[in-house]
RNA sequence: GCCGGGGUGGCGGAACUGGUAGACGCGCCGGACUCAAAAUCCGGUUCUGGAAACAGAGUGAGGGUUCGAUUCCCUCCCCCGGCACCA
């Protein structure tokens, strides 16, 4: 054992070790399977602190559960598709294929070096033929069960690129390239039928207890189940189908409206020139529903008048942009007295406001400006005609049998989620299998044709998919008829390949199969880890696709994750200078220093280059746009895998977003170097001396146990069910302050220092495995202290002489008693008069009560 | 706009079931060691008053429930995540 404490030369060697024992195989083991998985990286260029955050979170889980004797699997892989690497080959000129597989060779690099305990002989990347394949073949199976179909979808399109652009390069409305005004354009496109599994995905969202709260919420919000009634309004010779929620509150209907896309608007347009260009303009702009919800509410009249089904009064139809085609009919029957968003549309437009259900304590209902309390169902119906009276549950019913007997209407459920569109107009994805031939329509690929491979020596210019332009790929025969047909060109959504790379990871070995009887043994995840962003779509589409797997007879499980830990963003303080013009240069943390007063508090900031003073721009995500990202690498080369990992795990609680201070790995790296130099103190001191016993302890001895033990008790339960790791590792910290200090007496036992030190460095093995592994065997032993097990609480070591009761007059504290534990309450309470302070705070007023929590409180209520 | 989450010392955070607010770490202040510096070690550190004992205030703002509220309820402010083609 060297002086002091040297990472670069102990955790390379190793790393090595555990890679020629293939210490992190699966298999390795005889204990209860134990799936621990951590989302897979999109192969960007190198390793970010979130990366490095999520992947140390999951290793800490599995080394833990693997000392608790558990046969724990954690494998990695690679998000491999996707638009930055065409971005990058826009820039650069290179293969999408070639920069992503250099990405993830540099990237593998890196996972090693911080030593995850992952079992890499599984490795997969989403890129390659042998995954895709299976992306593939599955997806025929969902076209031969119907629940993969063709129809059109909405698409922002950029009119000078003549590109598809995602959601993220509309910019204002307009293309981040061409700068062109981007449009709406429909075009024909792949689904998958997921809201034929809206209800499923909604109920067993509560078999998920093992996920946060906040996460089941946000999906069931997105799936969104509504109960209401479709209700069809006759309009000249065509109907007009609506969804509501309220048909209680039908007969408040003053107007109709229609999404710009509706058949009913286009047909309307036709001889209607001003029509028309509203509908055009409603066509510019993009298709992402933050958009959407927040433009101006625009409309029209389309001069078509619909037919109410009870009344037979005619209504106004209109055209209005805040109606979207994809939810519901795309049409609504607009009741403004009773909903916010038609409310507001009528006042504009100056259409009829019809109160028809009755406000709480009879308060007046005012048409001219919008409350809260108008959407209440609280209230009776009036203004309603044979309805008047009725609670809105008796109208809601009343109004549906109506509408059932004439055969306009009935009761149905209406979900928000809608269904999945898989296509993709770009190059870098995985290739959807199907001919266009002119004879045979949409060909299937045939099975033993799979897969059909991507061309992976295209560069993508930015103008459309090349995939279209490559005529290699393009040109084949129809499988059916073999005459000449062409390929589909579009690829699919990245969310298909990561909604199932996790059962891949149980049989990547298998290039016969999807999935194997490996899969069924793992399944489902135990524990997954990841982003919070991810908690809606990627978490969704893969319990989908789990459910469509099952379905086909390929996996048993209905749910993938057992249970979810959502890991919060890494931050980091942003440092600028603003130019003439106002804009703003980024300046990296670490070329910037703080000056501060002498209590501690921030005064400025100098950039080191000039030593000229910067604005401080407060603390931010780690992002490319402000220079504030932290490269996790230079840290580690600075201070070894442990201490950067130990950082990360110790700087905040997983679920918290964590910020990133250099001050707080050089405390990190400080408490290696005191555990390092604790250690070789204690060796130093001689032979341990045989084994340790605590009948000989003396009462400095007995109270450094009961704190080890304690401290066991503590970790185990932060590490195994509190997820706490911030917690478990002050604990450890505050615990090896107390040994430090109790070795360094002269009458210190050895051989409790002993039992002392193998316990903390078994405790901190999981976050910071090298250290622990060189302590280990320089504390005697022989083999990996990841085959030690995890220490075990020795209950007699945790009995107390005294404990601590807090002495409150009125809730205040005003004094202390130290007493036995359980001490009888008439004792506890007369003690606790008898505090000189204590009598102070009663003298002269009568006491009208004494509260006594156990062990813990006399609380005395005075007055 | 809609859905979800958060706000505690100079800073990151702790307080797990309504019971001592500020564990642990950073920073800062003082001291030891040193020719000196770095590193290391020791002590102090919520704010206000006080030499101290101690007292008062204090968990984004305001109100409520309770013997007792960072924790439960109501109203408001600010920040962050998601919104279906970023992953």
């Amino acid at each position: 054992m060297t002086d002091s404490y040297h990472p670069a030369r102990i955790e390379p060697d190793i790393q090595q070790h555990w890679e020629a024992q293939a210490a992190h195989r699966a298999e390795r083991g005889s204990g209860e399977r134990f799936y621990c998985l951590s989302m897979f990286p999109y192969p960007s260029g190198k390793l970010h602190m979130g990366h490095m955050r999520n992947y140390t979170i999951g290793d800490v889980i599995s080394r833990y559960l693997r000392m608790c004797g558990r046969r724990v699997l954690q494998p990695m892989g690679w998000d491999a598709f996707g638009l930055p690497a065409e971005n990058a080959a826009m820039a650069n000129g290179v293969p999408p294929a070639e920069w992503t597989r250099r990405n993830i060779a540099h990237m593998r690099t890196q996972l090693k070096s911080l030593g995850f305990a992952i079992d890499w002989e599984r490795e997969l990347a989403t890129c390659d033929p042998d995954y895709y394949r299976w992306n593939q073949w599955f997806f025929l199976r969902l076209l031969e069960r119907g629940v993969a179909y063709k129809k059109t979808g909405v698409v922002n399109w950029d009119p000078v690129d003549q590109s598809v652009l995602a959601n993220e390069q509309v910019v204002d409305g307009r293309g981040w390239r061409s700068g062109a005004l981007v449009e709406k354009r429909e075009i024909p496109m792949y689904y998958l039928r997921i809201t034929d599994y809206a209800q499923e995905l909604l109920d067993s969202l509560d078999q998920l207890d093992g996920w946060p709260e906040r996460v089941r919420t946000m999906q069931a919000n997105w799936i969104g189940r509504s109960e209401g009634a479709e209700i069809s309004f006759a309009c000249g010779t065509e109907t007009i189908k609506v969804f509501t929620t309220r048909p209680d509150t039908l007969m408040g209907a003053t107007y109709m409206a229609v999404a710009a896309e509706h058949p009913l608007a286009r047909k309307a347009a036709r001889d209607n020139p001003a029509l028309a260009e509203f509908i055009a303009l409603c066509q510019q702009g993009g298709v992402s529903e933050a958009e959407l919800a927040t433009q101006e509410k625009l409309g029209m009249d389309t001069g078509l008048k619909a037919i109410h089904p009870l009344t037979g009064a005619e209504l106004p139809v209109w055209v209005a942009n805040y109606v979207l085609m994809g939810y519901g009919e795309g049409a609504i029957m607009a009741v403004p007295g009773h909903d916010e968003r038609d409310f507001e549309f009528a006042l504009k437009y100056e259409l009829p406001i019809v109160q028809v259900v009755s406000l709480p304590d009879g308060r007046a209902y005012d048409a001219s400006s919008w409350h809260e309390d108008y959407v209440v169902k609280s209230g009776q119906l009036l203004n309603s005609g044979p309805y008047d009276g009725l609670s809105c549950e008796a109208g809601f019913e009343a109004i549906v049998n109506d509408l059932e007997s004439r055969s306009a209407g009935r009761a149905r459920v209406q979900f928000r989620l809608r269904d999945w569109g898989i296509s993709r107009q770009r190059y870098w994805g995985c290739p959807i299998p199907i001919i266009h031939c002119d004879h045979c329509g949409d060909v299937p690929v045939p099975d033993e044709d799979l897969p059909v491979r991507l061309p992976e020596d295209l560069v993508p210019d930015g103008a459309g998919n090349p995939l279209a332009r490559c005529e290699a790929f393009v040109n084949t025969t129809c499988p059916k008829c073999g005459r000449p047909a062409r390929r589909e060109t579009d690829t699919m959504d990245t969310f298909v390949d990561s909604s199932w790379y996790f059962l891949r990871y149980t049989c990547s070995d298998n290039d016969q199969a999807m999935v194997d009887e490996q899969t069924n043994a793992w399944m489902p995840v135990d524990q997954y880890i990841g982003g919070i962003e991810h908690a809606i779509l990627h978490l969704l589409y893969a319990r989908f696709w789990t459910k469509l797997m099952r379905d086909e007879g390929l996996v048993a499980v209905d749910e993938p994750f057992a249970r979810l830990l959502t890991q919060g963003m890494v931050l980091a303080e942003t440092y600028y200078r603003e130019d003439a013009a106002g804009r703003r240069q980024w300046f990296n943390p670490a070329d910037v220093d703080v000056e501060r007063d002498d209590k501690g508090r921030f005064v400025r900031a100098l950039l080191r280059s000039d030593g000229q003073p910067v604005h401080a721009g407060g603390v931010e995500k780690m992002a490319k746009s402000k220079n504030n990202g932290v490269d996790p690498q230079a840290l580690v080369d600075q201070y070894g895998a442990d201490t950067v990992r130990l950082f990360s795990m110790f700087a905040a609680p997983p679920e918290q977003s964590l910020e990133w201070s250099d001050a707080g790995v050089e405390g990190a790296w400080r408490f290696l170097k005191r555990l390092w130099s604790g250690v070789r103190a204690h060796l130093d001191t001689g032979s341990a001396g045989g084994g340790l016993d605590p009948t000989r302890l003396d009462q400095a001895g007995l109270e450094l146990r009961r704190l080890l033990h304690e401290t066991i008790a503590k970790v185990g339960d932060d590490f195994g069910r509190r997820y706490t790791f911030n917690t478990a590792i002050a604990a450890i910290m505050e615990f090896s302050n107390h040994l430090n200090r109790y070795q360094q007496e002269p009458a210190a036992d050895r051989s409790l220092c002993q039992e002392a030190w193998t316990g903390i460095v078994r405790l901190i093995a999981p976050v910071t495995p090298h250290i622990a592994e060189a302590l280990w065997q320089s504390l005697g032993h022989a083999g990996s202290v990841f085959d030690a097990g995890w220490p075990a609480v020795d209950e007699s070591a945790l009995v107390r002489q005294t404990v601590t009761l807090v002495v409150q007059v009125n809730g205040k504290v005003r004094g202390r008693l130290a007493l036995p534990p359980d001490s009888p309450r008439e004792q506890v309470e007369h003690l606790a008069m008898a505090e000189e302070n204590v009598r102070r705070f009663v003298e002269g007023q009568s006491v009208r009560r004494v509260i006594v929590v156990p062990n813990k409180l006399v609380n005395i209520v005075v007055g």
